[in-house]
DNA sequence: TATTTTTACGCAAACGTTCCCGATAACGAT
DNA sequence: ATCGTTATCGGGAACGTTTGCGTAAAAATA
């Protein structure tokens, strides 16, 4: 099944006229006549002509489209953070092309050579949660081709990135928990070589230093499939729960991982936040219908989707080569809910 | 920035060869000496060539991309579905392109528009609610664009369909309502010329009709918004609670109208099942965590997006038009949980 | 009237590929 | 020696556009 297209060269035809003429017309050059432009944008419009956009991505190398790399739509944070490279993409003349990884290190690599065949202006990117080594990236952007990172960045790469304050709302998290009397604060996350896993470690260790909590390695527990494999995340809890000295309290540093938590303690049937109490990082919007109302720490995700867009088309659109790059760091926001607020202890 | 672009040209360049040449070597062709071959394809690989696809799309009049337009993405069920068509389309060699309609009729136009003159192979609809005129999508398709629909279709245009069993999945639910002895049971749903409105609602009438239950009109609330605006929600609630026998039981009609009127409920401070039981369409992953836990009818939606992709790529890839075409019904899941079990009644 | 300027348009190349049609050489068959 | 084959390659058109350059006719100027 194919649909005849109609080209400028059918107009040229039906009007006796130059394909060039015909062009120039379109784009209403001076140095057409009025009358033949009439002519031309009439029949046109008649015949319901589209420019065809490959013919001019060739002739341009350009394709006002941009890629998406990340590990799943099926996210409260990522849905969100499409939206708003959707929404500034679409403003300024872009597609947007998806793809998901996974979090497969493998498929990151086969998706960006894909999608970076020169079929994309530039590639905003999340890298996967198994990704250790950024070379397919590296090669690209040494090539010439825009990336701009969000939320989970390459800081080997040298270019723009923009993400949340993933250290301050660890911090703010672990210490509205401490603050609320909860003293042993157990950690999960995601793969510990990822970006926010680091900051979000980060934060969390600082505020217990703030207040003279001593850090425990055996409080903290990696999921390397981010809260994708329930499995991982009832093992961690399990352990957790069988250390000498009991958790008191749950930070959790992804979205899949703090819901997948919340399943698998419901299963354990642990009581919130009586057993233990909970804030994790999540952009669910829902967070307050949970049992208990879920105390999260929530990510510009739209915002920061736009502010990528932006940096990455601002790219794509410099006629020099860019040498500046920033890294925006957006600030996120506490939800304080029944899920870390203890009855008995406040 | 632009990066530049290894082609044929240069490889021919290189080795002395005519651009016909190392095509053909490139290809494989048998009219190619093994040892021209050989080197022309050491060097391709040496320079890491990579054919140009937008050269090759003006060639083929084939972009091997498909444009999908969803209302939302940020939407538990087309963000499932959209993983479903990723799932296919990547493995068939397809990218997908995104849209939001943001269920706004004017946007569906522009988009529709923007896509497809013919920088897209074929189109996977799911119409916006304010959608009632069909004739931009009748027109691309009269010209020859594959266009599948799904969930919310277009039932004037005769081309595949892929929906959940929305009548059943509606007629399960309101019947296990009554089962469960609820008696006066209210139905807020989406926009009402939207077809999956329509055949939640029959599902509805028909589950009260074959328990004898009269159909009240007062009962029923149509939220153009589809749940995107709280106070469509909060004003359907409030005028149900207003009524003089007020409904005991609720039966939500889409994603975001199921937690949107939780939310309502939850604002409005009523009591799950105590002041109004709830079972609801909806996709969302974390039902059982709600407060209570939440009763959902759950539509494959996954899986619909597969079907739908799978058709769409046999309709574009099909050597002569197709005139058979099929609507593909996949079946709804019902979750009981507690939203929907009254501890009275019981 | 002769010359210059302007107006309005056409030709052809280019973007990167594929593919039809030749072309050239080597080689065996006649 | 001539011819037909076969193997191997190049030329050039085509996909739909844009654009630099050229040029005829018309208009303006001398």
């Amino acid at each position: 099944m194919k649909f005849e297209p109609v080209t400028i060269k059918d107009i040229g035809k039906a009007l006796g006229l130059s394909t060039s003429t015909v062009s120039r017309a379109l784009r209403g050059s001076y140095e057409i006549s009025s009358e033949t432009k009439r002519l031309v944008l009439e029949y046109a419009e008649k015949i319901n002509y589209r420019p065809n956009p490959i013919a001019l991505s060739l002739k341009e190398r350009r394709n006002h489209s941009i890629g998406i790399i990340v590990c799943e739509i099926a996210n409260n944070f990522f849905s969100q953070a499409i939206n708003g490279i959707e929404s500034i993409a679409y403003n300024r003349g872009y597609h947007v092309i998806m793809s998901q990884s996974h979090e497969s290190y493998e498929r990151e690599i086969v998706i960006v050579d894909h999608l970076a065949s020169r079929s994309v202006d530039g590639l905003l990117v999340s890298v996967s949660s198994e990704t250790q080594d950024y070379t397919h990236f590296k090669n690209l952007y040494d090539k010439g081709l825009p990336i701009v990172f969000f939320d989970r960045v390459a800081n080997e790469i040298i270019t723009h990135k923009v993400i949340a304050d993933n250290f301050k709302g660890a911090f703010d998290a672990t210490e509205h928990l401490i603050e609320n009397r909860f003293k042993r604060i157990a950690h999960i996350t995601s793969a510990p070589y990822l970006s926010i896993s680091e900051e979000r470690l980060e934060g969390y260790k600082a505020a217990l230093q703030k207040h003279d909590i001593t850090f425990d390695e055996k409080l903290v527990h990696y999921c390397y499939h981010g809260g994708m494999i329930y499995d991982e995340i009832e093992t961690a809890l399990t352990k957790l729960f069988k250390l000498k000295v009991k958790p008191d309290a749950l930070f959790t540093g992804g979205d899949r991982v703090t819901t997948t938590c919340m399943q698998a303690l419901q299963k354990l049937n642990k009581k919130i936040p009586d057993d233990i109490a909970v804030i994790g990082f999540t952009n669910t919007n829902v967070g307050e219908l949970f049992n208990p109302a879920l105390s999260v720490v929530r990510q510009p995700a739209f915002e920061i989707g736009q502010v990528a867009t932006e940096l990455l088309i601002s790219m794509i659109e410099s006629k020099r080569p860019v040498t500046e790059f920033e890294t925006k760091i957006l600030q996120t926001e506490l939800f304080v809910r029944n899920s870390s607020v203890s009855r008995e202890k406040g």
